[in-house]
DNA sequence: TAAGATTATATGCTATTACATATTTGTCTT
DNA sequence: AAGACAAATATGTAATAGCATATAATCTTA
């Protein structure tokens, strides 16, 4: 199915990020009940926040994160393509690690 | 019961990730209105973030991260040590990298 | 096919961030 | 001390994520 990003306002967390979080629970096995269970949640939600349908809260994505054995860092912009690509080098488990700004400049701007 | 640290019921940014904004806004010499200008927020919420009063929601922060030359990378937890090496090692303008989850329970801020 | 498991959608209601504005406090400079 | 600039605090309203529940759609497997 072609994902037409234009147009689609989905006001979700950006389209990568979403893709890791999917990814990061699929690797370790568990359904959208059971991550909800851990980061106490219910279903519904995970799958909202994962299809880009809600912006969780940053505590929720950081126990989202946490769980899923991933890390936010707060890199320096200039520093960003240097992280990148030590973090593909070793790219073991999938990928997740891509930056926000590198997701497409049509689903997020200033709401103002 | 001795408290102070624990039990501070701090619903803000990490203690870490707040430092980082507050480094960023002045080393690129903005006020929190100018700051809040480009982001399109008044100045008494770019404080309240700043203090850790109130947690932004995710696009506000990348919003912020994005203005003051930062960016979110989502990292394999076994990744990160690496990944902060590497930062450290670039170390230009003092910190702005720390994970979120080396900011350990004692991160209680309230410095008063 | 049928049954179960998994995921997506829908609806109220609550909680809290976002917002606007005003006021206050603090710091620095003159 | 006074003034200007910066930052923090206070209040009220609006918008939206969180939540619980129910139900549908989809996928998997016997």
């Amino acid at each position: 199915m072609p994902l037409h990003i234009t147009g689609e306002r989905l006001r979700g967390l950006p389209f990568q990020m979403r893709q890791d979080l999917i990814a990061g629970r699929k690797r370790l096995g568990w359904t959208q009940v059971e991550l909800g269970q851990k980061v106490g949640l219910p279903q519904p939600h995970i799958s909202g926040i994962e299809s880009g349908k809600v912006v969780p809260r940053f505590n929720t994505l950081l126990d989202l994160v946490r769980v899923l054995e991933y890390d936010l860092l707060l890199v320096p912009r200039t520093l960003v393509p240097a992280a990148l690509a030590l973090i593909h080098h070793h790219s073991q488990a999938a990928d997740g690690e891509r930056p926000m700004y590198a997701v497409d400049p049509s689903e997020n701007s200033d709401e103002s």
